[in-house]
DNA sequence: ATTATATATAAGCATATTATTATATACTTA
DNA sequence: TAAGTATATAATAATATGCTTATATATAAT
C-alpha cells in the first residue's frame, strides 16, 4: 500500500457528496443521524451506511447520547490534515442545518 | 450541481490510484502514453481510458507529437487549484520514470 | 414489561466502474 | 503504398457502489 494507494482511498470516500457533506457540517460541531437524515433526500438505512464508511477508516467516530449517536470529525486521526486541506476549500454547509430547524424539523436531539 | 457536486465529482477522478500517479507525474513534465504503459501493470486500452476521463472534464489536455500524444496538466482549468492542492500533498512519483529508464524501457517517444 | 424512537445490519437490485480482448484510426517510415 | 508503431474506441465481463425494503438492536418512556 503506497502513499498514492492510500490517498486514493481517501479520497473515494470524499468523492461522494452525502459524505462530503457529512464531513463538512460536522467539521464545524457533531451532528447526528436524525438531522442527516432530515438533510438528505435519501433513506436513514442509506444515511448509516455513508456514515459507517467514514467510521471504518476512522476519520469519523460516534459518540451516543441517550438514543442518539453524534459523529466527530476525528481531528488525531493520520488522514484528517490531508481531509481537512480538502475540506477547507468547501462551502460552509451548515446552512442546510439552518433550513431543517426553521421547518420545525429539527428533532428532538437538539 | 452545487459546488459540492461538482468537488465530488473532481474527487472521484482523482480516486484511483492509476490517475493520480498521471496527475502526478504530469504536474512534473508532460507524458506520454507510451510512457504509463511501462509504468503501471494494465493495459495500453485501460490507461487510454484513465486518461479520457481526465480529458472528458478537461483537467488535463492532449498535444501530439508525430505519432505520439502527451498529455499536460492544464493549469488553466477552473478546478486546477484545487486539484494541485491535492496532489501537493502527494509524493513524487518521478521515481518511476527513471525506474523504467535504467530498465531500458523508456520509448523512442523520448 | 410494553411501546416508541433512533440507529444499524442484511439482503437484493440497479447502475457505475474498471478491466480485458478485438479492432479501428493516426502517423511514420521503408 | 505497404508495413510498423502509437493510441483510441467498442464490446463485454467482473466487481464495486449506492440505494431500497425488511428486520434487528439499543435506549427511553409510559
Amino acid at each position: 500500500m503506497t502513499q498514492i494507494d492510500e490517498a486514493a482511498s481517501v479520497l473515494k470516500l470524499l468523492a461522494d457528496p452525502t459524505r462530503l457533506t457529512i464531513l463538512k457540517l460536522i467539521e464545524k460541531e457533531p451532528c447526528c443521524v436524525c438531522e442527516f437524515v432530515e438533510i438528505f433526500s435519501i433513506s436513514q438505512p442509506a444515511i448509516s451506511q455513508h456514515v459507517r464508511k467514514l467510521k471504518d477508516i476512522g476519520i469519523v467516530t460516534e459518540e451516543r447520547r441517550g438514543q442518539w449517536v453524534f459523529f466527530h470529525l476525528n481531528k488525531d486521526h493520520p488522514t484528517y490534515p490531508f481531509v481537512q486541506s480538502i475540506l477547507q476549500q468547501l462551502p460552509d454547509q451548515s446552512y442546510k442545518l439552518d433550513a431543517i430547524e426553521e421547518a420545525g424539523k429539527r428533532l428532538s436531539c437538539e
